[in-house]
DNA sequence: GGATTTGATACCTGAAAGGTATAATTATGG
DNA sequence: CCATAATTATACCTTTCAGGTATCAAATCC
């Protein structure tokens, strides 16, 4: 499959003629047919169904219609950003950092690093916890914000802060009508959904690693590969999910939460940078988090969001 | 730009050695180097540092690495989606809405639907309000959910419910103090910023519309493409923002909301599908719409955010 | 049902991807 | 600092495949 062939069908798919299609992609009728039945026998799925005309699309052929209009756009886009980032002599500091830690103290602290640095294009971009060890040591982000601890030579770890957890109830299940603080033994014989399922080892593992340590064995584990679908299925009245308080947010209207007792029952925010950052910002990064903890001490923490059962 | 160049330049960047990538590749070292070359003169920008070994991707390569990575992983995983589709032969119903009726009652009647049809697989799909006629006619959603007042012959639209519109205000600003509800008036002279802006018309143009209807006029209007970004320019302090009372809770932390008094100030959440609906489910989701509002009445409400001013 | 539009097929041409040989460059060790 | 090893760039050839032309085969439309 090449992008030739997604320009091609594009432009079919629009006109729904091919010979108009043809000429607006300013080749002939009979290459771009050709273009377009290899890109279905690739498939091995028909995508335009050529028995009506105007031609129509197949389910198969709309769905990829949308699709390639997407991946198009996407790589003009990156062509377009590449370019510039190329052509600009402005330093760029990227930023990977899991969903929920996107929440509370984060953009402050963006804000903050973009007030000081006004010069540097700063980024943020959604990585799971160990997808940044690779990406820092890449250099294809300066900063991570994570939820897994690891061990890297390379790589040095700060926590910032140990995060609640809270189970996730659908909306009427009995063990949620209680709003006060739950045994985590009371996960006991329950079914279970966590994520994300990959790359491993992941929030997942964690959360089955804290059960399996306390010798609590849910009744079905299922994974998903999103907190989002997560508590969707949660919502569904399937299962129950353990998370972070912050991640309560998502989803307040047909779940409900109850903060886990147990002491221990945390998930950590972990800074994590290059040991030879070669930038040297961290200095003064570190710097700015104590601010923020002097301004606001319980950092990261949310400010309408019930925590840690006080 | 073809997808073999990006598959080449991940190769590389990955092994940070030409020899040993054409090697993985299964090509030989001359024509990797020469396609390589052939990008970075499209783009007109350095990808790799040639005068270190091993090699170094530049600042441009690593977001060029990022994206490409991505968008190889969505073509493949566009591929397999679309062979599932051609060979099930489940019927496929598509949804497409604007964000802000994501909250709500949306996951409830796409729930309602799943129990009543089991053996069709009904998808969501993000699309902006105007993107939702075309989509229709062209058959690539069959139902869609936005907050703009088209009119088009073959499209019908009914009108589900009239939302509050609510001001965000940055934290401290002198008008956010209370949490009383505020004219529309108070906006004269300040700095305001819309979303999205493109495709138009759009919600964008609603408010605007709105203001100037008003003869209310603000001190600059500052358009952006989403809100996140709108609401994340809101928080800086730079301007404030009108938005439906359900993307409140888009941000709850660093920004203050207040509902608009005015009677006339709301956004209508309008379902649309095509007139000619050859699946015939029209009537039976609008009876389940019925059967919602029933058990529910003030349906696509918010059960925690106050709305209405009330 | 015949004219017209439009997509498929067969076959040819030329551009561009891929291969081989070798020069140029960068690193490394004495 | 120079020689050597490793690795990338250049020059040139081969082969593959995208694109073009001519024509046939359907499908639609009066």
């Amino acid at each position: 499959m090449e992008l030739r062939q997604l320009r091609y069908f594009l432009a079919v798919a629009r006109e729904r003629n091919f010979s108009r299609a043809a000429e607006i992609l300013h080749i002939a009728q009979p290459p771009l047919s050709r273009q377009i039945q290899q890109l279905e026998d690739e498939l091995g799925v028909l995508l335009i169904d050529r028995s009506s005309r105007p031609l129509d699309l197949t389910e198969a052929g709309r769905f990829f219609y949308e699709q390639a209009g997407q991946i198009i756009a996407r790589t003009e886009h990156m062509r377009e950003q590449t370019r510039k980032i190329g052509l600009s002599k402005r330093e760029r500091y990227v930023i990977g950092c899991v969903g929920s830690t996107l929440y509370g103290g984060m953009p402050d602290l963006v804000r903050r690093m973009r007030k000081r640095w006004p010069d540097i294009d700063i980024e943020i971009r959604e990585m799971m916890s160990t997808e940044q060890v690779t990406a820092l040591k890449e250099r294809r982000i300066d900063l991570g914000f994570g939820r897994v601890r690891f061990n890297d030579r390379k790589v040095e770890r700060l926590t910032l802060r140990e995060e609640r957890l809270v189970v996730a109830f659908p909306k009427g299940h009995p063990k949620s009508l209680s709003t006060e603080p739950i045994a985590l033994a009371e996960l006991e014989g329950e079914p279970l959904i966590v994520y994300p399922s990959a790359p491993r080892p992941s929030f997942a593992d964690e959360i089955l690693n804290m059960l399996t340590e306390q010798g609590i064995s849910p009744a079905n584990v299922e994974e998903v590969r999103e907190i989002q679908t997560a508590l969707g299925i949660v919502a569904a009245g399937v299962s129950l999910c353990v998370i972070p308080a912050a991640s309560q947010r998502q989803r307040p209207d047909d779940v409900c939460y109850r903060t886990i007792k147990d002491e221990n029952a945390t998930s950590p925010i972990i800074m994590s940078f290059r040991r030879d950052d070669a930038k040297g910002r961290i200095e003064e990064i570190k710097q700015i988090i104590r601010e923020m903890y002097a301004d606001n001490p319980p950092w990261l923490q949310l400010s309408n969001v019930q925590l840690d059962g006080a």
